[in-house]
DNA sequence: GCGCTTTAGCGGAACGTTTAGCTAATCGTT
DNA sequence: AACGATTAGCTAAACGTTCCGCTAAAGCGC
């Protein structure tokens, strides 16, 4: 592979020269410019783009570290994510943990070892599993999607999951149900807190009592979802409808609900936080609650970019966007009794 | 950030011992292996994988480019891929180029500025676009998925895109289904040229005769799908049966039955090609081809890393792997007339 | 004690850039 | 004509590794 001291033997110039006509980064008179990009082309000489980071100190890449590629709330967050981040110059080093805490801090030191510029994380671990970050982290520009971590002082991006959650509920109540459950996410991330937490306040506010036995914590995953709801919908005195708190989850209840030969939303209604593709593909059209995901896309990416240079040392920013009920076929009236 | 030298430094020993250790390239007394140890927990130090890229001469990254991850076939095939490829103790560098040639070609020379050791490619562009990389995928490793292209010598894991359409198009022949359309894609790819071929052969076995109208040719995306479904469903004699040629034209078709107000599959019948994890959520639940995208990812990864060191000169491989046809409730039998 | 081999550990030259100096040539001013 | 000011383009020193080849000490047989 040709090198840049090829370049400028054949173009009879000093490699300086070449490194200023590559990087417009000092005048280089027409004559000397004309030999210089001829010799590129005929050599077919492309930078190395490693040499360049090393010297520069940076490589204009970007780590993204993803609990699940496979939930499409990720799926279109990377997707948003990648463009944006490409649009700014630069590349994504893309990590999938699977949701399990080991890799994703073998992926973060992966991501040191590159050198990467930038991480943009939708962490997976639990509150204090990060203490060991906090050293990292000031050196290394950081921002959180869709979860925080109390313990690391970095930018964060995330929907209001308390209002999603009470907004969701809210129109159940409104719809007359009364027996209302919910398979919630897992407990040690903040989304799935605050969802469980609008879930109940939104009861409480509207005076209708919850049996604790509604209240199902699962793990973010389809098979759990769909054990809880055979479970709740199979056992004495049956919800009139269900909150699942992700869209995984969503799926898992609606498998359950087909599996028990019952309709929705004649039965039972259903709603779930993150809208998704095939949400209105299908009977019913499910009614859910959208986070603005290229919203948060672009904010993340947005913050990161913005570390860059001067406002490296600025205090970490924590943006919270808004989410949008979407009304659609899964719920149904409840005829009073 | 702390670098060899300061470890060396702190350990009282060269940068070259400090380099043996790390990469355990050389035998290093236990006593100066403590030392070492010792000083690099002490400054935290980890190694740059700049410079060793640099020296090395190659730098641990894969490039993937894919050409719309939100089609779950990609989102699917991005994730098998992604785990295998850490696994072998690489990065992925992810590159979505929306079905788009001219960004593919961008992604194209800055994964080669960044000296990526192999590509792995779902390319989107026409067969001639590729003459340009022949030279450029002489000295890089790629791997095409998906999608083959002629004019590249390159290593190729595709699926038997004829059978897939051959064989769904018979499930609907056996149901007793004559009127039979199909939602085509680009027939530029070979995957969109070899499912229409497969359609028609179908037909022409069984003596079938076909339509020319019902054979509409789309872009493999939802909304084109969709308005020609539409188009299908309101003109005169319309089909018994459709057959979308990947999962997003199978999506438009069932929104525009269910806006019709139509029954899938007391209507019409549906098929696809590309199973998804919500295909057997709803009703109905869709039969499809499912595409073996595990195989066809691990296939992938390791035709690549192949590449590396000794068979790096070997004649390209084409693997052709079989789809399966996954029957759920999409189709109805029709009765004879 | 002398050569011989063995080997732990080190010095230093790359790898391909960027960039801070520097040189030498040109130019304008007096 | 001599002087400084300006500037196009060059030289060379980094950046942080890896690894070849060397040194010097140790081990060994005689």
């Amino acid at each position: 592979m040709a090198t840049m001291k090829d370049v400028a033997r054949l173009a009879g110039v000093s490699i300086a020269t070449v490194s200023a006509t590559v990087n417009r980064s000092a005048f280089v008179s027409p004559e000397l410019r004309r030999r210089v990009t001829e010799a590129i082309h005929e050599l077919g000489y492309a930078p190395d783009g490693v040499a360049r980071s090393l010297k520069r100190g940076r490589t204009q890449l970007v780590g993204l570290i993803v609990a699940d590629i496979t939930n499409p709330f990720f799926t279109e967050l990377v997707h948003v994510i990648e463009a944006a981040i490409q649009d700014a110059g630069y590349s994504v080093l893309l990590c999938d943990t699977d949701e399990n805490f080991e890799k994703e801090r073998d992926y973060l030191r992966i991501l040191r070892t590159h050198r990467v510029d930038g991480v943009i994380l939708a962490p997976t671990g639990q509150s204090g599993d990060y203490a060991q970050f906090q050293s990292l982290e000031e050196r290394l520009p950081l921002v959180l999607v869709d979860r925080a971590l109390a313990e690391l002082n970095a930018d964060t991006v995330t929907v209001d999951n308390f209002a999603a959650a009470f907004e969701v509920t809210a129109h159940l109540l409104d719809l007359g149900h009364r027996d209302v459950a919910t398979i919630a996410g897992p407990e040690h991330l903040t989304s799935g807190q605050e969802r469980l937490r609008g879930f109940r306040t939104a009861l409480e506010q509207q005076g209708v009592p919850l049996r604790e036995n509604f209240v199902r914590s699962g793990s973010f995953r389809e098979e759990e979802a769909m054990a809880a709801a055979l479970d709740l919908l199979q056992g004495p005195g049956r919800p009139s409808a269900i909150f699942a708190a992700n869209s995984h989850m969503m799926i898992g209840v609606m498998r359950a609900i087909s599996q028990l030969r019952l309709n929705c939303p004649k039965d039972v209604s259903v709603v779930g936080i993150d809208d998704f593709p095939w949400a209105n593909a299908f009977t019913p059209r499910l009614t859910v609650v959208r986070q603005p995901v290229a919203e948060m896309g672009s904010a993340a990416v947005k913050l990161l970019l913005d570390r860059r240079g001067d406002g490296a040392e600025r205090p970490p920013v924590h943006q919270v966007l808004k989410p949008t009920l979407v009304i659609r076929d899964s719920c149904a009236r409840v005829r009073p009794a």
